[in-house]
DNA sequence: TAAAATCCCTGGAGTGGCTACAGGGTCAAG
DNA sequence: CTTGACCCTGTAGCCACTCCAGGGATTTTA
């Protein structure tokens, strides 16, 4: 399978596979005599596998970990549930401070009256105002916590 | 004010002032004998108006747009309430697809089954299977829209 | 008064996870 | 024989910082 073909079947960028390859996430493939890379079905697996887990957004790193631990099955596993924990808490973090963010916006939003001159947006004013320290619409008690 | 202070005053770490004067967000100020930068009352309200848009996640792009708005307040302002909407609509398309994920690895949590070899780990079988294709626990319909 | 700690400067490199070239080689169809 | 689609390598760019090396200025402490 040339690397075109595997792009297609995987719906991976060529560029991204082979950046993969450069990051030692993917085994480099045999090559054909004109150099093209050749893949095989374990190729496409494993690509399938990287994919699946940054759909997860588990960082390339985390995912390296997890293709060891598909290679080696033999090892204690406790790292994996671990890995997947701390990841959900990462996610859960960053939903939370989104939400904020949010409301926030929505706040925000609306506060541009009619004139429709930036001496008079209400949008404006609240930034401005945010930077001098009064209270605004967006940051009403709820500091986020920004990662 | 001196380089060190401004950060004091406004939680802002000194280098990120510094990236913020070479990207023209903030003017460069005058320097002292020595050298030093030397900060006045208008660069602190400008850091400030900075870090509260980029507490909102906008992007410093749009915050160049908006101070140039704050500079010149008799121009339009529809932009700004499209640059608020536009915000609100991207910090919202990510809330989505983090709450598909934080539901994808609340799923695959808990597959891990009690004996801890890797052989046997419930999470790694389901990401080897969703590598195949096989329905997982993770993606169940609910395809993400990954950014 | 000297040494040490703290501050400041510039310029450049590194982060993650790609994406986009530039500048070439290979191959099949018309 | 040319066009176009594919492939190769290597490098640079994206975002918003963050960190570091290697130096100078100032302040605090012994």
């Amino acid at each position: 399978m040339r690397i075109g073909e595997l792009s297609k079947a995987t719906g991976v960028d060529v560029e991204t596979i082979r950046y993969y390859e450069k990051a030692q996430l993917l085994s480099a493939p045999t090559r054909s005599d004109n150099g093209y890379r050749a893949y095989t079905q374990a190729h496409l697996e494993r690509l399938a596998f990287i994919r699946h887990c940054r759909a997860l957004d588990i960082p390339l790193a985390d995912v390296q970990r997890l293709l060891s631990f598909v290679d080696s099955p033999q090892t204690d596993c406790g790292e994996i549930d671990q890995l997947i924990d701390a990841q959900l808490a990462k996610v859960r973090a960053r939903l939370a401070s989104m939400q904020a963010l949010e409301r926030q916006l929505v706040a925000l939003r609306g506060q541009c009256s009619v004139t429709h001159r930036a001496s008079e947006c209400g949008i404006l004013h609240e930034l401005v105002a945010a930077a001098h320290g009064e209270a605004c619409a967006c940051h009403q008690g709820a500091m986020e916590v920004q990662q």
